[in-house]
Parts: C-alpha cells; sequence; structure tokens
RNA sequence: CGGGGCGUGGCGCAGCCUGGUAGCGCGCACCGUUCGGGUCGGUGAGGUCCCCGGUUCAAAUCCGGGCGCCCCGACCA
C-alpha cells in the first residue's frame, strides 16, 4: 500500500536517447530503474518491489522442492577458485583484486567453488546426501559489453542453487525437481518461456537446459519446432535434400579463376549452393590441423565444433592452410594431407570443392571414393530445416535461468566427498541452477510492453492495482477514493494510489506506464453514476463494476488476470 | 578486442562545420487558472559546455591526449 504523493516515482515522458531495448525504455521511463555506469544499475522503490516479487515467487518453490536457503559472500579468496581452476580457466570476466595484505580474492561469478567447501567440510556420510542449497546473492561479472539496461549487466542478482547426491541417479532426480520448480517458477511469473536443451559449455558435465524467454531485444537465438526447443549453439536438425549435378567416374577440373565465394562459384557452374563443399580449416589445442566440411548453402556451428572435438580450436592462419593444404579460396578435401571431419548433412554424390590450386574448383567430388572423412553434426540450424519433418523457426530470446548437470566438475579438485553404506569413500555428484530476477522483470517487460508503457503480469506488477484520485485534494470524490483506497487495501490487494495534485492526464498517463495489471479511477462521475471504472491493463480494456461492494468486485477481476 | 556514434542545467536536444554575451522543449519553484487523457498564462531558479593540455586577443566550437557512455560484431561459467 503506498500512497504516490511523496513516493519517490521518478517517470519521464521521455527515454533515455541511448536506451535501445523497450524494456531499458520503459524501466527508465516507468521510475523503476537508474543508470550508475555501464552494466551498473540501481533498482529504484518501484523497480525494487518488482524485483522482491519475482524472488519471491522463487523462493517459494525452491523451499517447496526441499531448498535450504543460506547465504556466501561475493568477495571470496583466490585459494578455492584456483583448486577448481576457474582462477586460471576463467578470463577477464573473473573480477580479480588483492586485498590489503595483497592476498589475491576474487567476486564471485557464481559460488560453487564455496558451497563446494563447505559440503566437503559439513557434509560426510551417505545419511547427509542427498542436499539441495541455494542463496540469493550478487554476483560480478565483468562483462566486455553490457547491454539493453539491465539486461546484461556487470553487477546482478541471482538466485543459484547446487545440489548433492550420492550417485548419477539421484543427480538426475534433483536436476528434475529443479526443472519442475523452474517450470513452475515460469509459470507463475506470467511469462512466456521456454526450456531448451542447452550447451553444456566449459562447465562439463551431462547436461545443461536453459529456461528461455522470448523477446526482441534476446541475444540467444532458439530453434522451436513442434515437439523440439533447443538453443542454437546446439540445435541439430534433419539432412535437407539439395540437387546435386549427376555423378562423375572421377573428380574433374574446372578453372574458376577469381571465384572464392560459394555464391559465385555456384552461379558460374549453374549448380545449388549446397551442392558445395565449403572448407573450414581449424588448428585443435591436442591435435593440429582439421579440415571441416560442411555443405555450400550451410553454416559452421563452432559451439557445436567444439562440443564434438571435446577441446578448443581456433581457425587457421592463412600461412597455415597455404602450407598444409592449399591457397585460401579454393579449399578442398582432395589430397588435403589433414584430417576431414565432414557434416552429417552431407549425403553421398558429386560436390563441387576447391581443388587446392589457385583459381580451380573440382567437380564430381564424392566423399570416401575421393577422400577420408569422419562424420560430425557442426553445422547451424537454420529456419526453414525441419526437424523430425517438423519445420523449425528461429526466435531470439533472453535466458532467464539455467540448470546444469555438474557431476564430480568442483566435488573432484574441492575433495566434496561422502562416506558410503561401506565406509568407502565416494564423490558427490552435483548440479548447479540459476535464476535471474532481474531478467525475468525485464523479460516482462519486453513482451508485454506496449507504446503507453509496461504491462505486468499479475505476478510481477509492483502493486496490484493503482487507484486514481480525480478532482483537487479535498473534494467529495477524493473522500470517496480514500475511502475506496481502504476497502481495496482490506480485500489483500497491494494498492498503489495516486492522491497527487496533478491533472488527470498526468495520472493516466502514469497509471499506464507503470503498468499495474488493474487501474480503478474515481472522480466526480463515479459520484454520480455509482460505478467504478476500471481499466485491465493489458489490453486496456476498459470495465466497470457497481460501486457498492465494488472493493470485492475488483479483487474478484484482479483473481482472474494473467 | 575490431567497427560506428555520442558527451552542452534533472531529462530530451540545438549550437560546433565557418571561434566572439550558452539556447530550445520538458521538468522544477512561486502566483493565478484548470480538474475524466500529460490544461493554460505569468514570474523565476538552475550550466566547471566530460577532463587535461595546446593554438588564439578570444575556445562549447579548432588541434592533441585522456576518461565516460551507447550501438553492431567478437565474447558471454
Amino acid at each position: 500500500m503506498t500512497r504516490l504523493d511523496g513516493y519517490l516515482l521518478p517517470t519521464e515522458k521521455q527515454a533515455p536517447g541511448d536506451a535501445e531495448a523497450l524494456s531499458h525504455k520503459l524501466l527508465v521511463r516507468a521510475g523503476m530503474v537508474r543508470q550508475v555506469g555501464a552494466g551498473l544499475w540501481t533498482w529504484l522503490p518501484a523497480g525494487f518491489r518488482v524485483h522482491h516479487r519475482a524472488i519471491r515467487i522463487v523462493r517459494e518453490e525452491m523451499d517447496r522442492i526441499g531448498g535450504q536457503e543460506m547465504l556466501m559472500p561475493v568477495i571470496n579468496p583466490a585459494e578455492p577458485w584456483r583448486r577448481s581452476r576457474r582462477y586460471e580457466e576463467v578470463g577477464p570476466e573473473l573480477f580479480r583484486f588483492q586485498d590489503r595484505k595483497d592476498a589475491d580474492m576474487v567476486l564471485a561469478i557464481s559460488h560453487e567453488e564455496i558451497v563446494t567447501t563447505h559440503v566437503a567440510q559439513l557434509v560426510r556420510s551417505y545419511r547427509d546426501l542427498p542436499l539441495i542449497l541455494y542463496h540469493f546473492q550478487v554476483k560480478g561479472r565483468d562483462e566486455p559489453r553490457p547491454r539493453a539496461g539491465v539486461l546484461r549487466t556487470r553487477e546482478f542478482t541471482m538466485k543459484d542453487s547446487y545440489s548433492f547426491d550420492r550417485d548419477p541417479e539421484g543427480l538426475q532426480a534433483s536436476y528434475d525437481r529443479h526443472s519442475g520448480a523452474y517450470d513452475r517458477i515460469f509459470d507463475r511469473a506470467g511469462l512466456e518461456w521456454y526450456r531448451v536443451a542447452g550447451d553444456v559449455g566449459m562447465m562439463g558435465g551431462t547436461g545443461a537446459h536453459e529456461y528461455m524467454a522470448p523477446c526482441a531485444a534476446g541475444e540467444n537465438d532458439v530453434a522451436l519446432a513442434e515437439g523440439y526447443a533447443a538453443n542454437v549453439e546446439i540445435a541439430s536438425a534433419d539432412p535437407q535434400p539439395v540437387e546435386l549435378p549427376a555423378p562423375l567416374a572421377a573428380p574433374e577440373l574446372v578453372h574458376t579463376p577469381g571465384l572464392t565465394t560459394v555464391e559465385e562459384v555456384a552461379r558460374s557452374l549453374g549448380v545449388a549452393a549446397g551442392a558445395l563443399l565449403k572448407a573450414f580449416p581449424v588448428v585443435v589445442a591436442d591435435r593440429g590441423l582439421v579440415l571441416v566440411l560442411v555443405r555450400g548453402d550451410h553454416r559452421v556451428n563452432e559451439i557445436k565444433l567444439r562440443n564434438h572435438l571435446g577441446t578448443e580450436f581456433r581457425p587457421a592462419h592463412e600461412d597455415e592452410v597455404l602450407a598444409r593444404i592449399g591457397p585460401p579460396g579454393f579449399l578442398g578435401p582432395v589430397g588435403a594431407d589433414v584430417p576431414i571431419l565432414l557434416d552429417d548433412a552431407v549425403g553421398g554424390g558429386g560436390y563441387v570443392t576447391g581443388a587446392n590450386s589457385r583459381d580451380d574448383h573440382l567437380r564430381g567430388v564424392e566423399p570416401g571414393r575421393d577422400f577420408p572423412f569422419r562424420r560430425a553434426d557442426v553445422r547451424t540450424v537454420e529456419a526453414g530445416d525441419t526437424v523430425a519433418g517438423a519445420r523449425v523457426r528461429i526466435e531470439p530470446a533472453i535466458e532467464v535461468a539455467n540448470i546444469f548437470q555438474l557431476a564430480l566438475r568442483y566435488s573432484e579438485p574441492l575433495g566434496a566427498t561422502y562416506l558410503d553404506p561401506d565406509g568407502k569413500a565416494q564423490s558427490i555428484w552435483m548440479g548447479s541452477y540459476g535464476i535471474g530476477p532481474a531478467r525475468i522483470a525485464a523479460a516482462a517487460v519486453e513482451q508485454f510492453g506496449d507504446e503507453h508503457g509496461i504491462a505486468w503480469p499479475r505476478a510481477l506488477a509492483p502493486w496490484d492495482i493503482e487507484l486514481v484520485g480525480l478532482g483537487k485534494p479535498g473534494t467529495e470524490e477524493r473522500e470517496l477514493a480514500e475511502r475506496l483506497y481502504d476497502e481495496l487495501r482490506a480485500t489483500g490487494l497491494d494498492v498503489l494510489y495516486d492522491d497527487r495534485d496533478a491533472g488527470p492526464g498526468e495520472k493516466f498517463a502514469d497509471a499506464e506506464l507503470v503498468g499495474c495489471p488493474l487501474r480503478a479511477t474515481v472522480g466526480r462521475r463515479t459520484l454520480s453514476g455509482g460505478e467504478l471504472e476500471v481499466q485491465v491493463r493489458r489490453g486496456r480494456e476498459g470495465r466497470s463494476v457497481p460501486l457498492a461492494g465494488a472493493a470485492g468486485a475488483v479483487a474478484a477481476l484482479w483473481r482472474e488476470l494473467p
């Protein structure tokens, strides 16, 4: 319950000049956030209420699956981070600094090291497992490029939880419980969301999912098809048919002076781009130069490639390629003195490839007959592909949560073990699970905002309803507004009462900008008409209820909202 | 890290090219007006023109260096 007169809600008519994303513009305009520096934001009172509400939902669902809330520090000694090797592996996004004794310290980007250290010390027996521990804590990440207001920041609050189990089956069970909790969280928050298979990445482990909220400002691409949802980073699709020229008994040299792009070669030879094989030379950490081949109409997905290789790689330099394979622009598999990785989407038949000599290509090249290869799925899925026959669409989305099966990634280096019933020490199986409340809030703004402002889902709104009192303070209509303010609060609704001495236009505009799901208006018309006007923010639809018993009717209306 | 842009009262911007009294709209304060869609009129406060250095009689404006912020890409446990 809040009276607007005297409340710090600095609404603006104009968005900041440098804002692009809808959530950035609207959260600032609605007086909910203000910028402190690149990727550093203050949550003003109204915005903080939204943040709180997101946290409350997350907390309730974490408690429901048996999570135990605790609190770990943001400032960490470097030592456990060295033990997990993340001190060396993570890179410059890890804030590193020295304390007054010149000891190396870090700002935690997440809390695997600390929680695992505690569990290593405090958990001794199989009887102590399973365990789910969680906290809400600030994370520091020195992002190379903070962006879109509150969407990607260098400091943000995160709910991170950690599960500890006796064995892989236990981990799977804890993982599934988190998955269920997260499903409920995003349903309750009122977001449109997908759970997609995600990249396990450097975390290692055996599985990962991401919770994605589709919206224009999203920085991830999600591949969606009937019965399928995956981050494009790891998505797989059916091989698509492509028309190939008639096979040849042996590869045939064609002169293609100056034609180095797929489009140029395809056009000049009169074949489909998919009838070419595109060569992507990479240097793999532990095995040197490898030539990756995908169809001319496909692109190499470097994350899928990295996952397939199981190690890091980099694109090869020109001189390396020149010495071992051929001139860039005319690279091909035939005669190449390096291992060849052939994408799964490449079928049998005669393809056009580079000839490894300047200004020449080969046609009629058949994998197997003309060059040896190993298979891998390393291409990027694109809109128009199919998965099990279902058409794929690609949508931008923001990652609002993720869940990882860490397995033994942290328990082993940090020595988290338990004694099994036979008295034998066993490593603890771990999972980690993150949610960003700020991103939940921003995603809701992105998904439901319009040209008038924010339209919060019921569960996230800073207040359930905004009551607009028209007329001058001290008038009869204001007295009625005061009375309704009390009655609405008595129903349990959280009410924002605009009791400012301001004009009606300003109050209506501010109410729609701030975006409470309902707005009730009290003016002279209310006095004479005997009805309370209520606007549903989502869709700006007007309703009215009889003045007698209005509060109860409004509360009932509120309960039906999304 | 590569590319592009910006920095002028609280906010949004003009002025810079062509050096010469720092402007506009919104907001804010006060007086009056109005009170169901940012009402109208009047008065007023508020600026190290991001910082440092240089050129010049004179720099928001030209030159050099630095800092900060935004966007695109790379990156993103």
